[in-house]
DNA sequence: TCTTTACACTCTAGGCCTAATATGTAAATA
DNA sequence: TATTTACATATTAGGCCTAGAGTGTAAAGA
């Protein structure tokens, strides 16, 4: 059982209800919620408005799910790149942050105001949630890396390192124009942290 | 002679002038545009709103010289900062950066669409003239020090590590609830790219 | 001379209504 | 069973109008 409600889905089922919430998130992130329609969404699926609501009871159900979706997808490629062992500490984390916030640059329409507020409403505290999920896991992996001790006589916590990343990460998300800039700017961001590195190696 | 037009200003009427434009200031980071009257203005600069007239013919005259007035504090503020000798360069890089953004944070209300879209109709190119004028002091000071020449072996300029610095204070500025919580924020930031002249001292 | 009071003009805010669009449900279909 | 067509309800968009507030100008006062 691959799915997490009482109602049995098989594995097609599930590949089928990630489509549609790619796909509704798309459409959510362009126009808002509000202006965003069903059958906005359905079209954008190859499906019809009632086939949509056989697997999404209303709006908000909709989008609360396609927020989710989207929130796990990015902290789970995220975490998977901060752990993959095989790269070196700033490769990871330009990879995870890419998967965190630079894969959302360019796709947000002009109504970026009623997005937040729709979240916040119908998501609660989610979001809250995997920032922290997210946060922990890049803090880990500088604790885990030598990076730290190079920075420990000046009294820096790995927290602070990841605090400092993550404004980083936002502000050139917005001054960012394409997703590629924006990763050029935070792997020069991480090569000025982890200097100290290579300095002491 | 110490205005800028062929009307002469005594040193008295300057003054007055600032306080005006910056009352208008306030009020209009606070309401908006639109939603800012004349009226509110005068009233919060202790005038009424025909003497504010005899100052500034029309509300969007205002408003430009408001903006204009606040880029030329703050980077007159910040530039002062950055080539002020006898500080370090860490020190001087987040009283700069304070200057330049710390101090508008917490000031503005809901509506800062409106805001934007009246500086950039308004005031046309002067905030990117004035940024470009911050940006570049700051790109002299990182120059003028030791700084760069440890980070000079991984190919990094000076002017890439004033943009990482502007996208962390831009970043800064959003999550920061309160003026000294983006100075005790950016003062990791800049103590974490400073860490190689301090190794290598 | 600088500031305030008084006045015509403009514009936006809100109520109301209609048309249209969107949501959610039930029956029909492959 | 999974999907589509048809339908009732709810919500929103636009037009129109009035009331009120805001802008800019001209005359009066300190």
């Amino acid at each position: 059982m691959s799915g997490k409600g009482a109602k049995q889905t098989s594995a097609l089922a599930d590949t089928r209800r990630r489509a549609l919430l790619d796909a509704a998130l798309t459409v959510f992130s362009r126009y808002g919620y509000k202006k965003t329609s069903m059958d906005e969404v359905a079209r954008s699926a190859q499906l019809s408005r009632q086939g949509l609501y056989l697997h999404f009871a209303t709006k908000e159900e909709l989008f609360q799910a396609a927020v989710r979706n989207a929130l796990e997808n990015s902290s789970g490629a995220a975490v998977a790149a901060l752990t993959s062992a095989s790269l070196p500490l700033d490769q990871r984390l330009v990879r995870a942050f890419d998967e965190w916030l630079g894969r959302y640059i360019g796709i947000m329409g002009g109504d970026a105001s009623d997005l937040i507020e729709a979240t916040s409403r119908l998501s609660g505290t989610m979001l809250t949630q995997y920032e922290e999920m997210f946060s922990d896991a890049v803090t880990k992996a500088i604790r885990s890396s030598r990076f730290l001790a190079a920075s420990k006589s000046s009294g820096i916590t790995a927290r602070q390192i990841t605090n400092t990343l993550l404004a980083t990460a936002r502000g050139l998300k917005h001054s960012s124009k394409s997703r590629e800039q924006f990763v050029r700017g935070f792997a020069v961001a991480v090569k000025l942290l982890c200097n100290p590195i290579r300095e002491h190696s």
